[in-house]
DNA sequence: CCTTATTTGATATGTTTCATAACGATTATC
DNA sequence: GATAATCGTTATGAAACATATCAAATAAGG
């Protein structure tokens, strides 16, 4: 509390409104800063942000990136399955795929198998490139937000972040 | 490390192959679980679900909560300002406020001083409204987050994304 | 004053993201 | 062998997000 006490004040003296440089002051949040899920899309925001501007030499989205990495750590899987554990709705996650095969960072192939399905591979190009990318992403990205919170508290966050959203 | 050292494998011991009865076995997220970016959006997306849920007597979005909320702690304050603090663009805001008014949930008056500006105003209902959203986040929504962290890891983590919505 | 620039709410428009229904081809089930 | 389920795909629509521009009102500068 910085204000006075009413008491305090001694009606002879002019008081010059302390207030009055102030360009359409701030406004007040009303405790919206104390929502979780407010804080956590503001926050989203700023990181996908940071990561789009440390990826430009590589024109990779947050979501694509995601892709490439899945498919480096699962291959033969086809898209179904991809899609599914990225929480990408398959008819959705077609045109995604046209535009990083038009890349030529993956390839579709039949599978033998089951001539349904396409096997998702990352061709010679979008293991190259991925590497750069998680390069850019872990010196450049992730680090500076260590460099912010502390490696304690980055790892906290994570923590958490992975409890919201696997059991709640 | 729950996986033997072969030397510890006996070959003349038929070892029945431990993963057979996985329905196509889940994917390695090959680090992506520990990019806070990855992360943040999948929590985001639990939490703004959780809060449609809770809300859904009273049918109010994130977005338009936060409205009502701003408006009842700055009253007299135009589209542009509230818009604005709210990272919401004056276009988009527009169509925002005649869904909130034609509920009957705010007023839009000219102003005075400055006819340009329009003037907003939570109505009777939109406060009634209001104090009943506040009582559901609170009860239903926060509540379970703070039940599922713990009211001090609660905390943390508020002030985590708010470090990293104003600093990064 | 009078001209010029800026600001406000609004419209139009386009892009991106997200969601649903349906189809042909293939495979599984009964 | 008929029926059902699954795969990738297309079509389509809703919602969120961004840009340019407008008329009206005000501010600023000469």
């Amino acid at each position: 509390m910085t204000v006075s006490k009413m008491s305090d004040i001694d009606p002879t003296v002019h008081v010059p409104s302390v207030e009055p440089p102030l360009e359409s002051t701030a406004l007040q949040m009303g405790g919206l800063s104390e929502l979780l899920g407010y804080s956590l899309k503001r926050a989203q925001l700023k990181v996908f942000e940071d990561f789009l501007r440390c990826m430009a030499p590589l024109q990779l989205t947050p979501a694509q990136f995601s892709v490439l990495l899945l498919l480096d750590n699962n291959p033969g899987r086809n898209q179904t399955e991809i899609a599914h554990t990225l929480g990408i709705l398959r008819p959705n996650f077609v045109a995604m795929l046209d535009v990083l095969e038009g890349r030529d960072l993956l390839t579709r192939m039949r599978s033998p198998s089951d001539r349904r399905s396409h096997v998702l591979m990352l061709t010679e190009k979008g293991r190259a490139i991925l590497a750069r990318a998680k390069k850019l992403v872990a010196t450049k990205h992730e680090a500076r937000l260590i460099e912010l919170l502390g490696p304690t508290h980055h790892a906290a966050l994570l923590a958490m972040l992975a409890t919201i959203a696997t059991e709640f």
